[in-house]
DNA sequence: TATGATTAGGTAGATCCTAACTAACAGGTA
DNA sequence: TACCTGTTAGTTAGGATCTACCTAATCATA
């Protein structure tokens, strides 16, 4: 088994390498190989709580309101944020992500299509199936 | 195709989500789960350049000499690495790697073999070869 | 003297803070 | 209706800390 374990390991070695370059494919399509893992984890919350407010945004990441005004600031600048006034209340505003945000906080399952979308020209149908089949068996 | 390609989805994003589990637990085991990418990074050149010094280290990160002192400090501190001064000359001091040091400049393999020991006790040797067989073909 | 590393002192940027402020709303009162 | 008041949402000002860099000067060894 030890010499299976090792072939395993070379082809998934292989795998997550693919799948870092295309991570890294994304950061550069975005103009983003700087951004901090802090700033993504930040933009990660934005994108999966909908709507989400300054005040809320404080609350959920437990900060206080200038560090998310000081961290939305940089994400507009950066074009990855922009803000929403409230129609129905003047003093609020949402927080919303841009096409470019959405890429990032999704950088992810992004690069995980990508990845995929590589694999499946290479492979047909039948050994994609077989894939699947046995890899359930893991997870 | 594309049912099959979210199911390919589902179940890597199912085993990207264990090597991630794998590497946090690793930095938790090493106590460092503050560790900064940039940290790691150095932790890798300092592993593949084995006996490497400080004046090879600015060399090779093109840094000035001060700043790999301040970054080996910090290593020391946290227990990553060790300086060894070099019996042939009493100018020289070599940074080493404790094994924690190495561990951490390793996470990706080590969280991958953690991960693909989850796997083998899973599948039996055929199901682990044809996976192998298959994956081959799209690295 | 030349080389390898350290010390001293400093800068820039990220990420946090408190206190004070502005704008907008909501409720009561004249 | 018009005005006053207190509350709420977000911003501004100013500061602390930490990482990651720097130059210039120093120390130890060759």
């Amino acid at each position: 088994m030890a010499a299976r374990v090792d072939r395993l390991f070379e082809v998934f070695d292989r795998l997550f390498a693919i799948k870092e370059e295309c991570s890294s494919e994304i950061f550069c399509e975005c103009g983003l190989d700087d951004i901090t893992s802090r700033q993504i984890d930040y933009l990660k919350v934005i994108d999966e709580h909908r709507d989400v407010t300054f005040s809320r945004l404080a609350e959920i990441t437990k900060n206080s309101k200038p560090t998310i005004t000081e961290m939305v600031d940089r994400f507009v600048q950066i074009e990855c944020a922009y803000r929403q006034r409230s129609p129905d209340d003047g003093r609020v505003v949402h927080i919303r992500l841009t096409e470019k945000g959405q890429m990032i906080a999704n950088v992810e399952q992004n690069a995980l299509y990508r990845m995929i979308d590589r694999m499946v020209q290479m492979l047909d149908e039948d050994e994609v199936d077989l894939l699947v089949e046995i890899l359930r068996k893991v997870g």
